[in-house]
RNA sequence: GUCCCCAUCGUCUAGUCUGGCCUAGGACACCGCCCUUUCAAGGCGGCAACACGGGUUCAAAUCCCGUUGGGGACGCCA
């Protein structure tokens, strides 16, 4: 079999939604795993909605998921061109050569009485479809009556049909779906306004760029029947092959909303997702790899991709899987990846001033990599890291966690002894490992003992990274010399020790 | 209303086409234990599902029919 064609074809009417996302997912995968081709059509007939800085936001959300594609408005290629309102003329003259054949009709039906028939045909108990009137006018009439009113262009699907009862075609996802030739009325092709109908362009595009593939969301099944018979006057030998998605839905089964965010590709990469991490969490949606594991970076989805293990049921997003992948990914990432993506969110929330000082990026490297496997986002490493930069002995306090271990006379002296061990010096790893073994020594505390008390003392925090990497990371931001500046672990320590000292419990 | 699609742990799913290997497997979440230089991570374990009702069969999560529930289409929206 020659090498298959897909496109995707996003209308450019906001940012790039997350299912959307996810079918555009699957044509690249698709595409990419068999040597084929991934074309992009922009969809953009609907003027009123579609703007540019939409299709430029889609397009850039796009190439940050990392689907690139090889022929598309930007680049152009040989099936153009690719935004769908540059096609105009080539919808035109496609509907006037399917009148000619007699597939087709002008329509002069007031919309209003048409939508009053619709409701009336469903009220009796049906499908509320066209009931085919100006079918029945003579073509030499209907030619002349063109000149003077304005008009669709409906498809004559009782002659495309050729007394068929029913139209089948074979789903790569649902199998063999057949629908009575009783649902299907005359449908328009073309608006009065010269516009192409959703339904004729998607069809006429699809053929004339050798799609050979069509993968879509669900939502566009029940649509598909027309659109073989439109393939069909047009005179395709036979339709493309299909797949239809399963829709990805929110939470209880509901459209996953777009309000609160969390349903565009921008939100996800405004809080400093990993492409990676989102990819992985789309894909297992609908999909799973042979061996059943689910953490898989791109290549390895490539290598095992297969429409045939795409599931028929619709699948809830589910956030907290999401960000399990994702911090697995972000553990993964190079820190010369995260090191940008860091210095934003840090400047973003006040922990580093706007013009990041001299050196500050090689610093926040090796912060980013302690806290990297904890992270889905980056939006959450200022709050996970903020120990570091803010410390402040009242809200160190706060914490009931921390108050325990300053006011126990046990972890007191732990501390204490800590204090004496380093002295002035800035704590590096073997100086601590050096005075950690000494107040071991001198204390007897050891393991959850000696380490919890030393952590919450040096860091103001019951939590964080291992402490042997962590400290030295904390004493180089103090050398850093910030407009806030980054506490030494020991005043942190001494800070605590007097500000607890007649507490004890 | 008519037609189409869908239905396995809370969630994503394996298994369904090609019935027996399924006392239904994995992952996320949750709970417990272990380990440990705290927490986290890691290791081990636990909780937890074949929507319902009929049929076919020696045997049904798997095939058939029906019911229920969810989604979609029936637009001169896409």
């Amino acid at each position: 079999m020659s090498a298959p064609r897909v496109r995707f074809a996003p209308s450019p009417t906001g940012s790039l939604h997350l299912g959307t996302a996810r079918t555009a997912l699957f044509n690249w995968l698709f595409a990419r795993s068999r040597g084929g081709s991934f074309v992009l059509r922009i969809e953009d007939t609907d003027a009123a909605r579609s703007l540019p800085e939409h299709e430029a936001g889609v397009l850039d959300d796009l190439r940050w998921l990392g689907l690139g594609w090889d022929e598309g408005p930007d680049e152009g290629g040989p099936s153009g061109p690719y935004r769908q309102s540059e096609r105009l003329d080539r919808h035109r003259q496609a509907a006037e050569r399917l009148v000619m054949a007699g597939a087709a009709y002008p329509c002069f039906c007031d919309t209003a009485r048409l939508k009053k028939e619709r409701l009336e045909l469903r009220a009796a108990g049906g499908a509320s479809l066209y009931p085919g009137r100006c079918r029945r006018i003579a073509p030499a009439e209907a030619a002349a009556r063109r000149a003077r009113e304005s008009h669709a262009l409906r498809l004559n699907v009782d002659a495309v049909a050729c007394g068929e009862t029913a139209i089948e075609f074979n789903d790569l996802i649902h199998g063999r779906i057949r629908t009575p030739i009783t649902q299907i009325g005359d449908f328009v092709l073309m608006r009065r306004e010269g516009r192409p109908s959703y339904n004729f362009a998607v069809v006429l595009d699809d053929l004339e760029m050798e799609i050979t593939h069509v993968i879509r969301g669900d939502d566009h099944l029940s649509n598909t029947p027309r659109q073989v018979l439109v393939a069909r006057a047009l005179g395709r030998s036979g339709p493309p092959g299909f797949a239809h998605l399963p829709l990805i839905v929110g939470e209880g089964g509901a459209p996953l909303s777009k309000r609160e965010g969390g349903a565009s590709v921008a939100w996800f990469r405004e809080q400093g997702y990993t492409p990676e991490g989102l990819i992985n969490a789309l894909v297992l949606l609908g999909w799973s790899a042979p061996g059943g594991q689910d953490l898989l970076t791109r290549e390895e989805i490539l290598a095992c991709f297969d429409l045939e293990r795409v599931s028929g049921s619709p699948a809830i997003f589910d956030r907290q899987k999401l960000d399990a992948l994702a911090s697995r990914h972000m553990a993964r990432a190079s820190e010369s990846r995260l090191i940008p993506l860091a210095l934003d969110h840090l400047r973003r929330s006040g922990h580093l001033p706007d013009p990041v000082p001299e050196g500050a990026g090689a610093w926040v490297g090796r912060l980013v990599s302690l806290y990297a496997d904890r992270l889905a986002k980056m939006a959450d490493l200022p709050r996970e890291a903020a120990p570091v930069f803010r410390f402040d002995p009242s809200l160190a306090l706060a914490d009931p966690d921390v108050r325990k271990e300053l006011c126990e006379p046990a972890t007191r002296r732990v501390i204490e002894a800590l204090v004496e061990e380093i002295g002035g010096e800035p704590i590096t790893a073997p100086r601590f490992q050096a005075a950690a073994d000494a107040v071991r020594r001198r204390t007897g505390a050891k393991g959850r003992q000696l380490y919890h008390p030393l952590r919450v003392a040096l860091t103001g925090a019951p939590s964080g990274p291992e402490l042997v990497k962590l400290l030295p990371v904390i004493e180089e931001g103090v050398r850093l010399r910030l407009p806030r500046p980054v506490i030494p672990c020991v005043e942190r320590a001494r800070a605590l020790l007097a500000a607890t000292s007649g507490a004890t419990a």
